[in-house]
DNA sequence: TATCTGATGTTATATCATAACAGTCAAGGC
DNA sequence: GCCTTGACTGTTATGATATAACATCAGATA
């Protein structure tokens, strides 16, 4: 994602990004001095600036905040703290968008489903502890040791599915 | 992906890719009959490429494939190729290898989850209609207007669980 | 102080994907 | 027959995403 002006309007409230981001922000603090990790300056700017954004933020869009504010120029530096925040729950990352986002609920461990609006561009985070259960069965069955899981749908968001065309 | 040794010897019995691949691919084309595709050779020989695949394969593998037997050498032919096979439910994507797929099952539409063994990097098709419906319900809670989902499970397959390391 | 470790930064390159346009070919209307 | 049309295939060129490899630096520690 790199243009993000597509839906001013539709996916949120203030347009000054996640909603409550000073919260969860303060909620990855404390996570990451419960676990010891060090949520150097890149990384926590790079989690502020994915907790200001709308919807998912590509990696190149992060390096050029980071960039722009003194920190380096070079991709390695967007992926190492993208790939930090998301290694730690911090954040996560949506394949199907080739982008990055702050986690909604850093405090917990928990899984996630990501809902994406075709519309928008939001990015909704929704509670997949079913969907989690079911997937495990399904592995099971398959006799699969699973790991970690990908859950991302696709379609539009509540208000955009309000809005006619 | 574009190493695909890693796993020899872990990840199916004859080394050929697909089992059944002669019967799924006349899945494929009963289904292509029946709704009016146009199984050109290109699209054809693509599909087959993917049956006799070990585990996914990126869209590149594909090309030099199909390169070396005469088709077109640039990127487009293979994405071509490729996006109509998924889009008309004969592949699958996997994002998270950035890669390719047979679809295990073409005569039916049906919901499918993947998991992704990290040892032997062997792809396989799962019944996901339990994960779908509990997705939707998770979507329907959040008022979001699904279309359509990619779920990919990461992990180790049967043979490789055996496997010590 | 010397050394080690993890973080940051760089250069360079690999990998994945699509836009835009030109040529081909079969089907259907005249 | 022959022309139009539309779908398909092919090309060039470029864009977008991601990582390998190595240099440097700061803080912890022996």
């Amino acid at each position: 994602m790199t243009e993000h002006a597509k839906g001013a309007g539709f996916c949120c409230a203030d347009h000054s990004g996640v909603a409550n981001a000073q919260g969860i922000l303060a909620q990855a603090e404390a996570r990451a001095r419960a676990r010891g990790l060090r949520l150097t300056p890149v990384r926590h700017r790079t989690l502020e600036i994915l907790l200001q954004a709308h919807g998912a933020l590509g990696a190149y869009d992060v390096l050029g905040q980071l960039a722009a504010e003194g920190y380096g120029t070079q991709p390695p530096v967007a992926y190492r703290a993208l790939n930090f925040l998301v290694e730690n729950g911090l954040a996560h990352r949506i394949r199907r968008l080739n982008a990055f986002t702050a986690c909604a609920h850093p405090a917990q461990d928990h899984r996630a489903a990501f809902l994406i609006c075709t519309r928008c561009d939001s990015v909704t985070e929704a509670p997949a502890q079913a969907i989690s259960d079911a997937l495990a069965r399904a592995a099971l069955d398959a006799g699969f040791q699973l790991d970690r899981a990908t859950i991302e749908a696709v379609g539009l968001c509540h208000a955009c599915t309000d809005v006619p065309a």
